[in-house]
DNA sequence: CCAAACAAAACGATCATTCGTTTTACGGAA
DNA sequence: TTCCGTAAAACGAATGATCGTTTTGTTTGG
């Protein structure tokens, strides 16, 4: 019974999920039509329907292996020794080295979500799970005595949230959004709000770098 | 040459864009088709054509509908003589009173401006005005004494856009989201890089309201 | 009274998906 | 290693449905 070897159909499967990718960054899901992604991943339609049985599988499959590698990305701030270090190089990565397809492609995801409720499951259980991370990285960290914050920790939660929200909003609808401008500033606000008490938060003194390189 | 009336005339013309806007809401601008806004708005199809030449048309009149009335009500913030006060009264308008429908439209609206020209030019000039607004404002406030700000003006009018960005994206895209929650942490985060010096920024003493009402 | 306003059916185009056919890749035999 | 046999994989035209829009005929308000 000769069948693709799995690495290959993997391969293949890929394949047709970056050429989707990059249809639906472009023009949305639903403008996007499959023969326009059959000629971007450069297969027939019928190949398409081997690795996915409908449209909406498809755009099911490109949400779940966005947000599998976000959730992972994300996974490493509890590990790290440095909490504000980790967060603003999550930032950098997320906000200013990602490709504009993809950052493009998360708010197609989240807006799609309030409509779709296969979406809503695959994008509101990441969300769920960094906020709930963020409270228990605060948590751990008050217990340790490493921050004092005045608010209570699910608020805060909430407020990274929502600070980041506003940055992956930003940065996808506005073409030349200079993230390396505000996300320091954003950092030294998360800062204020966890009123860190020890050496071990603040990785630099929170003076000199605060200011952006360039203001028009 | 008997006409309809002109108030008549934008009664129908405005009931077809009530009933495009919660379509608009539900489902998109592309997965909406013009028969669901006809059903909707009680109409038929050759009606919906006297006033709007296409679809895209329907689109765009919506979408300066909403923007020149989102001008119109940010426009106030320049006049408001406690400028905090304002700002957080415009929040808890959009963030709070405002109809689930109209925030997920002004989502959508955001996302199309990045692949439809026309929407970008209507969406991206309210925002500028808003940025700008933001800028010039806060020279005032600087020139008058009342803040004195540790960073560049031009930054903190950005982070003023990606912390109102992040709160309408979560809002719209949480159903159950509490901003009554997070809104005053943020204005207080704002106050922090306002760093206000007189008594006429600050409505309120920065003691007792910053804490949220209940916590889980 | 009459042109504007509207309803309803109909238009070609395009959509997601299917299906009959051809091609290809793989496991085993030589 | 080389060559088959075979079923999965891929192709691409065809399908019915639905899209935005137009047309046709009727109603209606100034």
């Amino acid at each position: 019974m000769p069948r693709l070897r799995p690495s290959t159909q993997q391969a293949r499967r890929e394949n047709i999920l970056d050429a989707a990718l990059r249809c639906f960054a472009r023009g949305g899901f639903h403008a996007t039509s499959m023969q326009m992604i059959c000629k971007e991943a450069g297969v027939s339609p019928g190949a398409v329907y081997v690795y996915f049985a409908s449209k909406e599988d498809l755009i099911a499959g490109l949400c779940e292996r966005d947000r599998n590698e976000f959730a992972e990305r994300f996974a490493l701030l509890a590990a790290a020794p440095d909490f504000l270090e980790a967060l603003q190089g999550i930032g950098e990565h997320y906000f200013i080295d990602e490709s504009p397809d993809r950052q493009r492609f998360v708010v197609e995801m989240g807006v799609e979500s309030t409509r779709n409720p296969r979406i809503a499951e695959i994008f509101m259980s990441v969300d769920k799970f960094c906020c709930d991370s963020f409270e228990a990285m605060f948590h751990r960290l008050k217990d340790e005595g490493r921050i004092a914050p005045r608010i209570d920790i699910p608020t805060i939660a909430k407020v990274f949230n929502v600070i980041g929200d506003g940055l992956f909003w930003r940065r996808a609808i506005e073409p030349d959004f200079n993230a390396r401008q505000v996300l320091p500033v954003m950092t030294e606000l998360i800062g204020t709000l966890l009123n860190p008490v020890g050496p071990h938060i603040a990785s630099k003194p929170a003076g000199g770098r605060l200011k952006p390189e360039a203001a028009s």
